[in-house]
DNA sequence: AGCACGCCGACT
DNA sequence: GTCGGCGTGCTC
């Protein structure tokens, strides 16, 4: 008896497949299977109700397909636990991904690899006569094994033809002289078979859990009691935590995940949470209060890890072993047994929402799975994204709001100051020598700063752009200094001596452009968080200042060294980029300054206002988290813009209502759904000429489709803001509509005229996108 | 994504 | 003449 069995394979195709094994098999364990040319490919088993009112299959001449047979069972139960699979086929429909790429995020990456083919001399095959013309000894050198890519290269400097090379290799196998063996580091990862009960840690009596005041107890009895004791789990509504920095949020999430495995343990269950945090940046620190809080209980991945210890952690995780696990966005795939809550700490933040492969956001996808696991979910911000307000709003969330910080201490004073003019940041590149004056500070800025100093406090500098300066301009042409391969300027780095691009990291020096245009005169323009470093550096020569912006985290053991100084008082100036603004709480921290805020809000992207409201305030938040009060100076040109008026007098209720006002007239989220296609090539006029088709196309199904064309609103094709990146040309068609469902609709009208682009064209659709750039 | 099949330029 | 470039099509 066979039975056949529908696989997800690990390629970009948007279907299954059918094999056939000696015995059923559940959902969710892991099988190679012959592909293709391929003899090993990772696949996944799917749901048995997916395939079975299917018809027949048959290839493009009409002929059934010879349905092959799985090589080998990876798991002896499912990696992936029913709710998974169903996660993950929710997410390959809604994200429109192939469900096999979707199920390949969902691991962590030693699992993630096709398995390589590799070749094994067998005893047999070294005794091969000697007398053969190619003997396959010969392949081996010392090494037992080779690859696949290596047996053929070697095939071909020895002159033998790829035709002949198979013959030779197949009829080696035929022999027995080779085998084909799995490479042994992909895929030897295998789940510890047991489920372990530990024994039960006594979270119940300990002194470390902080008395909450009035408001944070009000949160955590709603959390409680219309969360996880709701009896209709159907009118369970996701938290909206609302409370400005300082306020205590975190006391609360720890609460509430007392009460969720409390509750649970009453009734003899075992209740696991998930921390879902934006960076690796938060961990060090949320980690250890939880860990304090639940010894022994706590699971932590984060993406400084080696993807062994991270399997650890799962596998804690899915042994029951660990109740809480923290981590950023992939943690949302978590192989809990039994997860009753879920907590998205700053929930607005933007990289919850990967960036590259399959487009997921986090906190959204951590929504649909609550759904499915019958779990609380509580989102947390200072500042919410206007989506979760507007929920909240209409009432698909429940709002929980602290308004006050926990402690007594008002929050900061934000004043704004005006930038230094800016023909000022503008220094020629004649000798080596900086100009003094070409200061990116205010001197009210760096006053301020000298007291702070002098007092023994902290201080952090917010510069919102990497890189010593904006661009070097050609004085005579006007323009700056382009990236080849980008449609982008270049920005300077490395006190002024070189070029880089911040998109696809070309690099050049200052030097040669310099000498390639002999008659030209060029400056360095602006400033980025390398020379307000210098500057500071140059101007408070007794300063310990570290600075903390991308170039200098390359390596994600850096940044927690260098905040662990901090926090131990062995810096004094933190100057960096917005990794700066995020959640850190440094008690001793009593000034923040914050520079180059207006170029965010210039941003063609309708989150603008969003993103500096929320950096503002946020960096804001960093100040006076102890037991002095802060202060907070944002020099911008552009004191008076609403956002930044808002921002000063950190009030949020009304900056969303006018950015909710926005994005209402303008039909943006949350009002509108938004897809976006991106299509790009490396030949523009391939690239035109097709996206032109496409639009022909799209508009004749909406011509045959009146209701839906009258419902939605697509724009373009059209060139992405940034046209160019990595020599590939860019175009988007945006898909707008207040409905979901007909953006949908249209969406997978045009995914499937798009499905097979021409040459080296790509397609990139991006749901619910995080900005249109 | 891989990978094989297939049709045009520079080479042992 | 061949080797090998990458365009195009297929994978149960």
């Amino acid at each position: 008896m066979t039975f056949e069995l529908q696989i997800a394979v690990a390629t970009p195709l948007h279907q299954t497949f059918t094999y056939s094994y000696a015995q059923a098999l559940p959902a969710g364990v892991r099988v190679l299977v012959p592909f293709g040319s391929q003899p090993k490919t990772l696949g996944v088993v799917m749901p048995s109700e997916l395939g079975a009112h299917e018809k027949p299959k048959v290839d493009s001449k009409g002929k059934p397909f010879a349905i092959k047979s799985i090589n080998s069972v990876l798991d002896a139960e499912p990696v992936y636990s029913h709710t998974l699979m169903q996660l993950a086929q929710w997410m390959a429909n809604y994200y429109m991904h192939p469900i096999g790429e979707v199920l390949r995020t969902m691991l962590p990456a030693s699992s993630k690899k096709s398995v390589k083919v590799t070749y094994e001399l067998t005893e047999l095959g070294a005794k091969a006569p000697e007398d053969l013309e190619v003997r396959p000894v010969t392949f081996f050198a010392r090494k037992k094994t080779i690859s696949q890519p290596t047996l053929k290269k070697k095939f071909k400097d020895r002159n033998i033809s790829p035709a002949d090379s198979e013959e030779l290799v197949k009829t080696w196998l035929r022999k027995g002289w080779i085998d084909i063996a799995r490479e042994k580091k992909i895929n030897t990862r295998q789940l510890s078979p047991d489920i372990i009960t530990t024994a039960d840690s006594p979270t119940s009596a300990e002194p470390l859990f902080q008395q909450l005041n009035e408001r944070q107890s009000q949160a955590v009895q709603s959390i409680k009691y219309e969360g996880l004791k709701a009896t209709d789990p159907k009118k369970r509504k996701p938290f909206l935590l609302f409370g400005v920095t300082g306020s205590g949020k975190t006391e609360v999430f720890l609460h509430a995940i007392r009460a969720a495995i409390e509750y649970a343990r009453d009734s003899g269950d075992k209740a696991q949470a998930l921390v879902l945090v934006p960076e690796i940046s938060l961990t060090p620190q949320m980690t250890r209060i939880f860990e304090e809080r639940f010894p022994g209980l706590v699971a932590v991945v984060h993406s400084a890890m080696e993807d062994d210890e991270r399997w650890q952690e799962l596998d804690r995780v899915r042994r029951g072993e660990a109740l809480v696990l923290i981590g950023p966005r992939s943690a949302v795939f978590g192989p809990f047994a039994n997860l009753k809550l879920i907590i998205v700490d700053e929930e607005h933040d933007g990289s919850y929402k990967q960036g590259s492969g399959l487009l997921y956001n986090a906190r959204d996808v951590a929504i649909v799975r609550a759904g499915m696991e019958n779990a609380t979910v509580v989102l947390g911000s200072a500042t919410p994204s206007m989506e979760s307000w507007y929920n909240a709003e209409i009432g698909k969330y429940r709002l929980l709001e602290m308004p006050e910080r926990a402690s007594t201490k008002p929050l900061p004073e934000i004043k704004t100051i005006p930038s230094k003019p800016p023909f000022k940041a503008i220094s020629l590149m004649r000798g080596d020598a900086v100009d003094e004056r070409d200061s990116p500070f205010s001197d009210e800025v760096i006053t301020a700063l000298k007291e702070n100093l002098e007092k023994g406090q902290q201080s952090i500098v917010l510069v919102n752009r990497r890189g010593y300066a904006y661009y070097l301009l050609n004085v005579e042409d006007r323009k700056a200094a382009g990236c080849p391969h980008c449609s982008i300027s270049l920005s300077v780095h490395g006190r002024r001596k070189t070029l880089r691009c911040h998109y696809c990291d070309y690099t050049t020096t200052i030097q040669k452009i310099i000498d390639e245009n002999p008659d030209k005169t060029w400056a360095v323009v602006g400033y980025g968080s390398q020379k307000a470093e210098d500057h500071l550096r140059a101007t408070l020569a007794t300063a310990r200042i570290a600075r903390v912006d991308s170039d200098t985290v390359q390596d994600p053991h850096v940044l927690p060294e260098i905040l662990g100084k901090f926090r131990r008082g062995d810096l004094d100036i933190l100057v960096g980029t917005q990794i700066l603004a995020k959640g850190h709480d440094f008690p001793n921290v009593t000034l923040i300054a914050i520079l180059e805020v207006d170029q965010l809000l210039g941003l063609p992207d309708f989150r603008g206002g969003e993103r500096t409201f929320q950096l503002l305030v946020q960096a804001a938040g960093r100040s006076g988290r102890g037991t002095i009060a802060g202060n907070v100076i944002v020099q911008s040109l552009r004191s008076n813009h609403p956002v930044v008026q808002k921002a000063l007098q950190q009030d949020f209720p009304a900056f969303a209502a006018a950015e909710l006002s926005f994005r209402k007239a303008m039909g943006y989220p949350p009002y509108g759904r938004m897809i976006l296609f991106e299509f790009n090539g490396p030949d523009a006029r391939k690239l035109d000429h097709w996206c032109h088709e496409l639009e022909g196309k799209l508009g004749d199904v909406l011509e045959r489709e009146p209701a839906l064309a009258r419902a939605v609103k697509v724009l373009g094709p059209a060139p992405a803001p940034i046209e160019i990146i990595r020599g590939r040309v860019r175009r988007s068609i945006m898909i707008l509509s207040p409905s979901i469902q007909h953006a949908r609709a249209v969406a997978s009208h045009l995914a499937q005229l798009s499905a097979k682009p021409p040459g080296d064209i790509r397609v990139k659709i991006d749901v619910d996108p995080q900005a249109t750039l």
